[in-house]
Parts: structure tokens; sequence; C-alpha cells
RNA sequence: GCUGUUAUGGCUCAGUCGGUAGAGCGUCGCCUUGGUAAGGCGGAGGUCACGGGUUCGAUUCCCGUUAACAGCUCCA
């Protein structure tokens, strides 16, 4: 494909190169654009991007717009393909450019000309009668636009912001063929299945009601699989040199006066009253932390204490924001604060890395890494933010980390690393993140001893690995399908009976295996074998057990795994070593 | 929180252009006692999210509330 840079030039690039598909996603949203004006000559043009999997395009209608207005967009959009129109690019000065603007009445496109340099020479693509402000790059001709959908209408504020007029985005993507169209139309259908909240409803895991938004209720077999992650979580880090606390979840005003939430993070604290005195919840478990630290003198030879915290935190997260397990107000976190002195800090930052790292990789899962600066609203001196910023950043190069920077996204203690998880539509949630405080230990006037006998300001970083439990859970869940791996199947075995006169021998094989530690179940339904299986694969327990005449006459057990088949009959002791390997891969 | 959409048995969903509702799955009972992804028959189960309004009459129309969904904003 041709691609009609900014700069007049044309650079030859194929769909699958980022610059063809940003520009082929970037024109369908202006033959979109194109097609509404044609429709609705009053809608307004905002801005229209490629994204990752498509392209939107912002408007301002007049009028109430839904989905039900597509399908003349599209039948418009095909004719505009059709006419294969060039995009013609060209360029003018600012004032021939607001003069084309204000004619066509295209207010938010002034808005943008507006905040342009004064000298700049603004951009145009124009296609037939249709003109855009516009920085492309485009394709050469609309008929390159082979396959399209527009797939869903969503509100968005004008530039981002809040406070801003809320515009109408049309969510839509393009590919060179049909087929192409068809895959990733396909992807979506799969990724529906297996959302967290449909599989978690499904296979009994857990349960939100309408008496508690963003309260999530652990069924029993959604807490083995928390236990169990939990079991795997201390395991690592009492190898890692970690001892765990416990502190309460609501603490005394003063205290997060001292720490500075009551001031920073008030807004999302659920606080009540004991006999007159203010108490909040804990939405973070770092200042709890800070007076075990505080306690009694502390000297560099505990050096780096690292103290960790299942701390059960609430916060009062905006009601729009909530989504099954990833985004809830009330979680389990898996915490952690190190105290440390300044030189000790690289190490414990890349340890940290490590751990994340083993955890990650242990459940196979891809993870992107960010850095966090400053946030607007954050305590602290410039040259102390810049420091632990620049400390954050090293470690990352030793690493050899790939990272972005996401400025201003910071706690409001100290910057941030942050660790994303992709659920199964490609969405990213920040999981692990690593901060550095030096704020805290000032704030609450922590000190050690060090070497020389003189009292020291400690450095403390804060760190979590799954994050909160709730959305590694829910990660988890997306990226296995719910056909979680044998050592976290809440159910591992499920014994299955031929007819109901073999129930008492389903039994005894049950209770073999609960003495050998494992969770069993025995489905001794008066139902047929077909059934029994089908009912047990929806459950996506990777073990089954079949037991009839044959079994009880041999004294073994036919074994069905859940992606494997029929493994034949072999006496119960084998089929342990059949579990051992699984385990061991 | 904002914009839009939605809310009907445990689950997934029909339906009523205003006259108080139906299916499949599940559940319970009976028959069947079976060999690797759904055997047959029958029963129970719903104040149609909640609160107002319009109406002779509202699950259906209107308003509000709550919750869920998509996106935005925000975040672990």
């Amino acid at each position: 494909m041709k691609i009609k840079m900014k700069d007049g030039s044309i650079q030859e690039a194929g769909f699958e190169e980022e610059l063809g598909k940003n520009a082929f996603r970037h024109t369908t949203a202006h033959i979109l654009a194109q097609a509404v004006k044609r429709l609705y000559p009053t809608a307004k043009c905002a801005i229209g991007p490629s994204v990752a999997e498509g392209f939107y395009y912002d408007f301002d209608f007049d009028f109430r717009f839904s989905e039900e207005n597509f399908a003349e967009i599209e039948a418009e959009m095909k004719k505009i393909v059709k006419e294969n129109l060039q995009l013609k690019h060209f360029t003018a000065d600012r004032k021939k450019a607001m003069q084309a603007m204000e004619e066509r009445d295209e207010t938010y496109k002034m808005e943008l000309l507006n905040e342009l340099p004064e000298n700049e020479e603004i951009s145009f693509y124009q296609q037939g009668e249709y003109l855009e402000m516009c920085a492309g790059p485009h394709v050469a001709y609309t008929s390159a636009i082979k396959a399209f959908k527009l797939l869903s209408v969503a509100g968005a504020y004008w530039r981002g912001d809040e406070k801003n007029r809320m515009l109408t985005r049309i969510y839509g993507t393009s590919f060179p063929n049909e087929a192409m169209l068809e895959e990733h139309l396909n992807q979506l259908e799969e990724a529906k299945r297996r959302d967290h909240r449909k599989l978690g409803k499904e296979l009994g895991l857990f349960v939100l009601f309408e008496e508690g938004p963003g309260f999530p209720f652990f069924l029993p077999k959604g807490l083995i699989l928390k236990n169990l992650l939990i079991d795997y979580w201390r395991k690592l880090h009492t190898r890692e040199g970690y001892v765990e606390i416990s502190t309460p979840i609501m603490l005394d005003r003063q205290l997060w006066e001292t720490s500075g939430h009551w001031e920073h993070y008030r807004d999302n604290m659920y606080t009540t009253s004991i006999d007159g005195v203010d108490f909040a919840i804990k939405p973070m478990s770092c200042p709890g932390g800070m007076l075990v630290y505080k306690m009694k003198p502390r000297s560099y030879h505990e050096f780096p204490m690292r103290i960790s915290e299942l701390g059960l935190i609430h916060r009062n997260e905006k009601s729009g924001t909530l989504h099954g397990l990833m985004r809830v107000r009330c979680c389990t976190q898996d915490d952690a604060h190190i105290f440390m002195a300044p030189e000790q800090m690289q190490d414990e930052i890349k340890g940290v890395a490590h751990l994340i790292d083993e955890v990650y990789s242990n459940f196979g899962f891809k993870y992107h890494v960010e850095l966090s600066t400053r946030p607007e609203k954050s305590i602290g001196s410039d040259e102390d933010w810049d420091m632990a910023t620049k400390d954050l950043k090293n470690a990352l190069d030793d690493l050899k980390l790939p990272y972005v920077v996401n400025e201003g996204d910071g706690a409001f203690y100290g910057p941030k690393i942050d660790f994303h998880l992709e659920d199964s539509i490609g969405r990213t949630w920040q999981c692990g993140t690593i901060q550095l405080d030096f704020q805290l230990p000032h704030r609450f006037g922590a000190e050690y001893i060090g070497e020389d006998g003189k009292k020291h300001r400690p450095i403390m970083i804060h760190r979590v690995v799954f994050g909160s439990i709730e959305r590694f859970i829910g990660i988890l869940i997306e990226h296995f399908a719910g056909k979680f791996p044998l050592w976290l199947s809440p159910v591992q075995v499920k014994i299955l009976s031929i007819s109901d006169k073999y129930n008492d021998y389903a039994k005894e094989i049950e209770m073999f295996l609960k003495k050998e530690g494992l969770r069993c179940e025995v489905d001794g339904r008066a139902e047929k074998i077909g059934y029994k299986i089908r009912t047990a694969q929806l459950e996506r327990i990777p073990y089954m057990l079949v037991v009839g005449e044959k079994e009880v006459n041999a004294n073994c057990v036919s074994v069905r795994k859940r992606d494997g088949g029929d493994l034949g009959s072999m006496p119960i002791e084998q089929f342990l070593e059949v579990l051992h390997e699984d385990e061991m891969q």
C-alpha cells in the first residue's frame, strides 16, 4: 500500500506493519466521518484515530445516537469505498485553515487549531467533498478498505477531561479482506466466552450481589483457588526472607492524617466514628506497617527488613469503574514493606522485580512494565522525587527490562514500577508494583541506628506481586479459560460411576485419593456415563475416573483427562503417578 | 462519577402494540442401570429489580432509585 505522509512524501507499507495498519484504520475513520456528515450534516467531528484493534471517531450529535444508526452508516461507507475517492493531502497556513473549519462549523477542530504553534503549516486530507484537518498518514484511495465493521458506541469526554462535554464515540475495525475481519470477530467471541465474570458464575467461584456492589463473595471453589494462591505466595516469601504480619483494617483518623492519606486519598476511604473519634478503614496497609516498624528502635543489622502483609483493604471506587474481580471495592493486597538503607535500594528493587517475574512466568503470563512518575497531587520535595525516579530507572536499565514511562501516574508518596497483565480481550490491568517511598518514613519520623552509631532515616519500598488477589484471580480465569493447572484446580479428580451400583467403590476411591491430599468428588447420580462426563468436562475438571463393573473386578480405575481424552484403565497407584507427572510439567 | 444500553423462575433467553407470563437447561419425583460430551415421562418454581405516576386496569407507557453491561475518567 502507498501511504501518504504528513510531509507530502509517499511511503510503502503493508497492513502487517504498524505504519500501514494505522494509516489503513485511520482512513477508515475518515470514511466513517464522511458517511456521518453525509447522513447527519449537523454532526460535528472531533477526533478519530486508529487504536490497537481498530479505530474510533468522536462526534457531537444534536440527537440521540444509537447502534440502530449503524446499518445506514455502514451502507454509506460502502458507497464511499466504491466511489474510490483519492485522499488528497495539502497544507495551508493558519488563516486559511481556520477559514475552512469555520465554513464547516467544525468547532472542535477550531479549538485544536488554536493550540497549534503560530507558524505551523496545517495539514489537511480531502476525499471527495470531505475535508479534514489531520496529521495523517492515510492510504491513497478509499477503495483499499475492503472489509470493515462498526462495533459499538459509547460516551467519551472531549479531550479526555471529565469536565468537558461528552461526545459520542463510534468504535469500529477494518481489514484488507473479509476473511481477516471474520477471524477478528471470532476472536472477540472467544474472548467473551472466557470472560472471568461468566466463568466465575458457571464454575461457582465467586458472586456479586446488588447488596454489595464491588464487594465480591468467594464461593467454596473460588476460595480454594484463593487459598492455594496464598499458600504458594507464603512459601515464596518465606524463601525470600520476608516475615508476615497482620494489622487491623480500621485505625484512628490521626494516623491517616500523619500518613497523608486523609488529605490525598480521603474520597476513596470509608470512615466511621467510635466514641466520638473518627476512624478510617484502610485503603492501603502501609501506615499500620509503619507503626510496627516504629514500635521500637531499629538497627541497620535488621536491614533489609522485609515485612509482608495480606491486607484486606477497602476503597470507595466510582460506581462506573467496577468490573467483576478486576476492579472491586474490597480486596486482599499481597503487600510488603521493605525498610532499608539507601545503598541497599538497588538490590532490593531488583530482588522484587525477579520475584514478580518468577511468579508471572510460573503462570505463563506475559507482562509489560511501566514507570510511573510524580502526579500532580503528591507530597515531598522535587529532589526526593527525582532521586527516587532515577533509582527505579537505573534498576530497570540494569535488569534490561523494557518499559514505557507513564507520566504523572505515580502514588502520591512516590514513583513506581508497574507490571501490567492482559485479560482475554487484550485490556491490560496493573497487578504487580514496586513503589519507592522517601515520604512516609519522613512523615512518621522513622529512624534506624547506622553503623556509625548515629540515627538515620530508612527508605521504604511498597510492593505487591499479585497486586490484588481478586484481580489476579480474574486474570488467571481468563488466561486459562477456566482450565486451571492441576495444582490450582478446585476439584482435581471427579469419580464417575457407570451406574449407582458402583457408588460404594467410587467412594472407596474417593477416600483413598483424599488421604493422598487430593481434592476430589464423586458423581453418583443415576445418570448415564456420557452425561456425567459432559458435566465434569464443563466444570473443567482435570481428571475423571470412570468406575463400573470392569474396574471393580480388576480393582482399577479408567482415567479420562480433560484435554487428552481416554487414557485407559490402570490401578489407582499408577493413576497417582500420572498425576505426579502432570504436576512436574 | 459521566454518556448510552439493559433488568422477566437458580442459569440462558422468548413474550405481552396495557387485561398479572412461556421455553431450554438446572432442580425434585418416577421409569431406565447405562461404558467416554446431553435417555424418557411428570412435578415444583416468577409480586416480570425497587419506588412513584398515568390508567377501570401497569410486567408492558412515563419519572425516579438501585444494580449490571460498554466506553470515558479514575485505579491494584
